[in-house]
DNA sequence: TAGTTACGATATATGGA
DNA sequence: CCATATATCGTAA
């Protein structure tokens, strides 16, 4: 045994109780070998207000110097075991006044007193093992690592959800391997192919390869409720180990929400599900299927594509029996795809960087009150104050989101864009908008007024210093070009303002989330003064935007030019206001960021009524006209793509003074003759289980209820029986579509809200004869 | 293993003629 | 038959 000192990434954290107390298990990262730290006789810790007279059997009460953010003075309660604490907080869950922070889990509460997210130091005395060293109760402090996983992509075909397994495929930066389930084929010489022959065989050969390859990371595409879930599924079915971690230790599967999602614990290695990263990292996709994914990333394709479920399984099934080498490479394709994607979209390191910042394990989903938690609290208690259990807030008022305009319709040249960057974020700055500091301002001379009668402290505030952090971090890694660390700053940023006003959050309080949001109403609405007040008018505006029309008399290199000074002006003023009228620093900074050359404003459909949240326009980018369309049938999926597609082919052709009536003609008789009929599918989701639509019975329900298997995912197309499910390529024995339908659904309306403008209808223009009369 | 509200369009359900 | 209310989805920010 030898005293270490390291540095480590953490990968998993696991608790559990033991007769000696409660034991952490970490795994870590380091650039040597995995390190395994054992924390043992820990305590599991909450606290409980100092008046009330429970008495606790299974806790020791301690008197403590702590406060409530009612200024109650809290007591401490020890349990040697966590099920102890479980069993407390269910009995009092009646009323969540009784006890605070109950439900921080003891590996976190390890860490977030300790200040750790991820990255740390470790200095304790290593007990070597095979491929790891385990440290027990070792000295841990924080630090910056930047850590190189070594991953590895798997992927497994099978007959079904729950049927026989044919292969497994893994690829790591450095080799490729597939486990067939089936006898060696005489002829394949491939030494990526391992014949396994049973399926039992399968898993144990490539348990073995994976541990002895040792992965930080594994990764997949679904990975954790399929494969995964399949794996242990048939582990059980066969009575095999499940024995995917790190030490050997069994990995199990964790069914949560009503098993709407699978958790997969494996000691020592990460699972990453690609879909999820690309999710929870922002990227929006209109499928999420791999095929799909591939080809918008890499413009590559799986080997199989097949439009239905069924067709697909038939095909694998197929390949298994008659060439299993063409299985195998499809299996390895699929890993090395989703490997790629993950280099792509830069997801390790986005992962990474995530769980460095919040403190969220890096294959967590979601998790933005826990985040929040990880770091408010231990600031907190550095306060002397403790949070409360989440629920203990109810019978809220609610409060108000961001405010829209009400606009002016138009077909426009010369619009300006101006808007505020993070402005709920520079909100909590500069108003000092804070939990703690909501708790001490009422106690102060001279407090900051928010809303809703809240009153903030100028002097003791956490949150506004926590964002400023984030905020010079966010600088420096746009700086050093870290586009993964700046992504996953904006995103805990953003999430702030949700979650104090979620009641899932223990500092859920409309005080708080009404004081930024209804600042914002402010501001955005002196901003639309001030504007007016420089002789320009203002059109729109969205939350922390303004939309301003410069008129036709304009060129660009003017509008450029009033778009700066109206972003200095509009500073310039905030700052003054902010030091005159409150005495506070501004942290608001709005941007002149479009300049839109032509711009549609809409009406609500059949009114002359401005719009909200619908508009598009055209922006020079770098001598080249683009488009840009907000809110739109463009942009919106559950639109066909024949709606779509015109959109497009129409507004061109008139922010570009081009003609479009023969345009439209076209695209009618072009639909009419059948030429169109690819295009004339609606896809839409069911967000329920299909049973559940008894209310009403819209036409994707329609439609999925005469489908064998429907999905998630319907898609359909109206015929003259009405909504038909549309099972990849029109089938020509199916009902006859309704022309007309698409005519008046999904043509007319589109071209009309423009048309508008330029006094015409859609009507007018495809009539045959002419109306002379 | 709990981020938010605001908004528009459509098809269908409902209720009175 | 028509006018109005409601359910549902997807989107902006």
């Amino acid at each position: 045994m030898a005293i270490i000192e390291t540095d480590g990434f953490l990968l998993t954290r696991q608790w559990s109780d033991t007769s000696s107390g409660i034991q952490l298990n970490f795994w870590f990262y380091s650039t040597h070998t995995p390190i395994h730290v054992v924390i043992t006789g820990q305590q599991a810790i909450c606290f409980i207000r100092q008046n009330s007279p429970l008495k606790i059997a299974s806790a020791q009460r301690k008197p403590l110097k702590l406060k409530a953010l009612d200024h109650h003075t809290v007591d401490g309660l020890y349990f040697s075991q966590q099920k102890d604490l479980n069993q407390l907080r269910e009995h009092l869950s009646h009323d969540k006044q009784h006890l605070l922070e109950s439900e921080i889990k003891p590996t976190e509460r390890y860490l977030m007193e300790r200040f750790v997210t991820a990255g740390v130091q470790i200095k304790g005395e290593a007990i070597d093992k095979r491929g790891y060293v385990e440290i027990h109760n070792p000295k841990i402090k924080p630090a910056d690592i930047n850590p190189t996983l070594r991953w590895l992509s798997l992927d497994i075909e099978t007959e079904d959800l729950r049927g026989k397994l044919y292969s497994i495929a893994v690829t790591t930066a450095s080799s490729e391997q597939v486990f067939m389930a089936k006898a060696p084929l005489e002829q394949s010489r491939r030494n990526d192919i391992q014949w396994c022959t049973t399926q039992k065989n399968t898993l144990q050969t490539c348990f073995e390869w994976i541990n002895q390859y040792d992965p930080d990371v594994l990764i997949g595409w679904n990975i954790t409720a399929f494969d995964l879930d399949f794996i242990a599924w048939k582990c059980r079915q066969l009575g095999i180990a499940f024995n995917l971690g790190r030490g050997q230790q069994k990995a199990t599967l964790l069914k949560v929400n009503n098993d709407q999602m699978v958790i997969a614990r494996i000691p020592g290695r990460v699972v990453l599900d690609g879909i999820q990263c690309l999710r929870s990292a922002f990227w929006s996709f209109e499928s999420f299927a791999l095929d799909d994914i591939a080809n918008a990333l890499l413009n590559k394709r799986k080997l199989i594509q097949k439009s239905s479920p069924e067709a697909k399984l038939a095909a694998i099934r197929d390949q298994y029996y008659n060439d299993p080498v063409a299985l195998a490479d499809y299996n390895l394709e699929d890993c090395r795809l989703v490997a790629e994607i993950f280099e792509k979209a830069d997801l390790f390191n986005f992962s990474i960087q995530r769980s460095q910042i919040t403190g969220l394990a890096m294959d967590r989903v979601g998790g933005s009150s826990a985040a929040f938690d990880h770091l408010y609290l231990p600031t907190l208690h550095r306060h002397g104050y403790v949070a409360s259990d989440i629920g203990s807030q109810q019978n809220q008022k609610e409060s108000p989101g961001g405010f829209v305009m009400d606009s002016l319709p138009g077909l426009y040249n010369n619009v300006l864009v101006l808007d505020f960057k993070s402005l709920y974020p520079s909100i909590i700055r500069t108003f000092k908008i804070d939990p703690l500091g909501l708790a001490l301002g009422e106690r102060e001379a001279k407090p900051i007024e928010g809303f809703l009668g809240a009153k903030f402290s100028r002097h003791t505030y956490l949150l506004p210093t926590l964002v400023t952090q984030l905020w010079e971090q966010r600088d420096q890694a746009k700086q050093d070009n870290n586009q993964p660390l700046s992504q996953a700053i904006k995103v805990i940023m953003n999430s702030f303002y949700g979650v104090l006003g979620s009641s899932g959050c223990r500092f859920f309080d409309p005080q708080l989330a009404s004081s930024i949001t209804m600042r914002g109403h402010e501001i955005i609405q002196q901003t639309k003064v001030l504007i007016e007040k420089q002789g320009y008018q203002v059109i729109y505006g969205d939350t922390d935007s303004v939309f301003v029309w410069l008129g036709n008399e304009v060129n660009e290199v003017q509008c450029e030019s009033i778009g700066k000074s109206l972003q200095q002006v509009l500073n310039q003023w905030w700052d003054n206001h902010c030091k005159s009228e409150f005495n506070l620093q501004s942290h608001l900074e709005i941007e002149f960021e479009t300049h839109y050359l032509r711009f549609l404003m809409p009406t609500l459909r059949g009114t002359n009524e401005g719009s909200k949240k619908r508009y598009a326009g055209m922006v020079n980018k770098k001598g080249k006209p683009v488009m840009v369309y907000k809110g739109l049938e463009t942009v919106r999926s559950d639109w066909t793509p024949l709606a779509r597609q015109f959109q497009q082919g129409l507004y061109e052709r008139i922010f570009h003074n081009q003609p479009y009536e023969d345009y439209i003609k076209e695209t009618e008789k072009q639909l009419l003759s059948g030429k169109l009929d690819d295009l004339l599918y609606y896809t839409k989701r069911l967000r329920r289980p299909l049973e559940s639509y008894t209310k009403s019975q819209p036409p994707q329900v329609k439609a999925a209820r005469k489908m064998n298997n429907p999905g998630r995912k319907i898609t359909y197309f109206i015929s003259l029986n009405g909504a038909e499910p549309r099972y990849g390529a029109l089938e020509p024995s199916s009902t006859p579509i309704d022309y007309q339908h698409y005519i008046d659904k999904q043509l007319a309306p589109v071209a009309d809200s423009i048309l508008y403008f330029l006094d015409s209808t859609y009507e007018q223009i495809t009539q045959r004869q002419l109306n002379i009369f």
